[in-house]
DNA sequence: CTACAGTATGAAAGCGCTTTCATACGCGCC
DNA sequence: GGCGCGTATGAAAGCGCTTTCATACTGTAG
């Protein structure tokens, strides 16, 4: 550091110059309030009791000099950050997007700041991620699915509450949120099912996603209830990206499987299947009927609405938060997401031959 | 996950087995390679000159006792956080979230973490969170876009750095990075026009917002410059959403005014204005060519496939990140954003009659 | 050979808060 | 009335790091 012109200008000075922040410290409110900086601390944490007449001093002497206490140093002294830190796995996901401002809201109104980290689908990214984001001392980690294995999931929640969604796993500090993908894949293929189609091609997401499988395997048993044989034909492998939605109709298309409805395991897929049956002339829902998963936002929109199964994204982050918060505040969660509900909108026809 | 040869556990594996941290602190560091921790520090930060020697055990010090500094303490001590405050507007926005990944990836290869709020373009909201991210101490605030002030902006840049999208406004210790939307909605009316468009109608964005403003001037000034009036009944009022495209759509139907083609001044509303066409039968871009502008990810998936503006949201993180780093370097920032460009895919089509 | 810059390093003082630990002050009890 | 005990409060010790400030130790000029 150069020192300057002769004059003595410390660092600090130098930032309030110029900074506005008259940076008031808890220890000026003690001062101010006649009172030591721990019982401060005491009334800010609510710890331990104090007089009501110390307690209001303290209270007016923070809000007169415009007391904010500072996260960093609480974070360093106590252990507590007030941040809960977010394994996602891409930022620009059109559904985990949604999630993360349910998580964002819910957060923010208890005081805590969400952290996002993006593990890219990466269990060794998502471990690094969550390096990170216990070295920045989170207060507790909610991890949107993943792929980490539950066994590492167990072993962060012995050092911090856990929140995870997309799995059923209950160990101690950890609470897991998860919801029906089975009954939402079944109900949609009986909604399906139900306007007459027998031959329902299925493009299913990457069989290592838990929930992946779980609608693949909603699609079967629906099929099975209704005394339907499961065609391996008309099971397309897809990564739950559009392009392969596309690929998928594709290679069905020239398959020549004959087929009147297409379910994708999600509405990224099924916007590419709609791409494929569009380039092929084929119109939803008169030629092909096309079901999807998940209910983006992009479904109203899409040409035709796309018919869906509702899934709460919102809610799921907004109960993620809020079961950690629980967790944080020494309670167990209860908090439960909602049963899925088919959302129709104008891609499926019923068929009336046959 | 490496695999350790045996069943050895390594004494690290152990202690986590426990849920107890390792917790390595820099004072361990300083005693393993014999040296003070002001030294581990200076070589950390690399703030003065070590002797080759003591540089080389402390790294090997730090390599054994897998040494990771607490940002914490670092931001309590030092004033600086290695994290910068990102204020979005809403984490689940198609354009936005992109932009996102690209300021996380930036950051994070220099070691930096963002911290995202959102404002949810509402000014007061937008202050707050700009506190939120003052409290936590972050290094610097990257805004993308955003209703507040350009004076607000200024004054917070005297505190802290500043690197904001859409606007052009110089100050010290502020960088504006701003995308040619005039030239890019000037661009796109004229490929319209070089079709044999002639009655263009235009779906504008909150004129609030500059970019929104920009792009109907971009609009305009393509059609003086073919010699062709502007008709105020063709200009319809927007919001960027989806539904106002569709209901400018449909406003603009109603109203009998005739038009072949329809730019909207982004492709959320084009999608909306898709979906307008096609409920009134009418078919894109053989009735009617629909031009949109940002090129979000789901251009290419809507039907048909939308010819659209590029913004190149990843880049513009990306720098936006690049130059708050260089701003961190004590460098004046240096990046630049491409230029506008033109995306042709199928959702316009050459007039040849008239 | 002493004196004086110049350097590498260590000791120590914080950063702003939390949390023991200790102290003084009642209070009831035998 | 002395003893123990519970209670509100303050003093002080950290949390893990950065950053003066001071100190040995060079080397070189006088």
């Amino acid at each position: 550091m150069k020192s300057s012109h002769g004059s003595r200008v410390t660092a600090k000075a130098r930032t309030r110059a110029v900074g506005h922040e008259p940076k008031v410290t808890l220890e000026m409110v003690a001062q101010a309030a006649g009172v030591s900086p721990s019982t401060v601390s005491r009334i800010l944490n609510g710890t331990a009791v104090v007089s009501a007449d110390k307690k209001s001093a303290v209270d007016q002497a923070i809000a007169s000099l415009g007391f904010i206490p500072n996260p960093v140093a609480r974070g360093l002294a106590g252990g507590r950050t007030l941040s809960v830190g977010v394994l996602t796995q891409s930022l620009d996901s059109p559904f985990y997007g949604v999630a993360l401002r349910g998580i964002e809201e819910a957060l923010g109104a208890a005081g805590y700041s969400p952290l996002f980290v993006s593990g890219h689908w990466n269990a060794a990214e998502e471990a690094r991620c969550i390096d990170v984001l216990r070295s920045r001392r989170v207060d507790g980690i909610i991890v949107l699915t993943g792929r980490l294995s539950d066994q590492a999931l167990r072993q962060y929640a012995k050092a911090l509450p856990i929140v995870v969604t997309g799995r059923n796993l209950k160990a101690p500090g950890l609470f897991s949120l998860n919801f029906d993908n089975h009954e939402g894949a079944r109900l949609a293929t009986e909604h399906l099912l139900a306007l007459g189609h027998r031959r329902i091609a299925f493009i299913a997401g990457d069989e290592r996603h838990p929930d992946a499988s779980q609608r693949l395997r909603g699609y079967r048993s629906a099929l099975q209830s209704a005394g339907l044989p499961f065609v391996p034909e008309l099971l397309l492998p897809g990564d739950y990206h559009e392009d392969s939605g596309r690929l998928a109709v594709e290679r069905l298309l020239a398959s020549g499987e004959p087929f009147t409805a297409v379910f994708a395991a999600n509405d990224q897929m099924a916007f590419g299947a709609a791409l494929a049956l569009h380039r092929r002339g084929l119109s939803v829902p008169r030629d092909v009927s096309l079901l999807g998963f998940d209910n983006l936002a992009g479904a109203v929109y899409s040409i035709p609405p796309l018919s869906t199964v509702h899934q709460p994204a919102f809610e799921l982050g907004q109960l993620a938060a809020t079961a950690m918060l629980q967790m944080l505040a020494g309670k167990s969660p209860t908090v439960q997401l909602p049963a899925p509900g088919l959302i129709v909108r104008e891609s499926c026809r019923a068929l009336h031959d046959r």
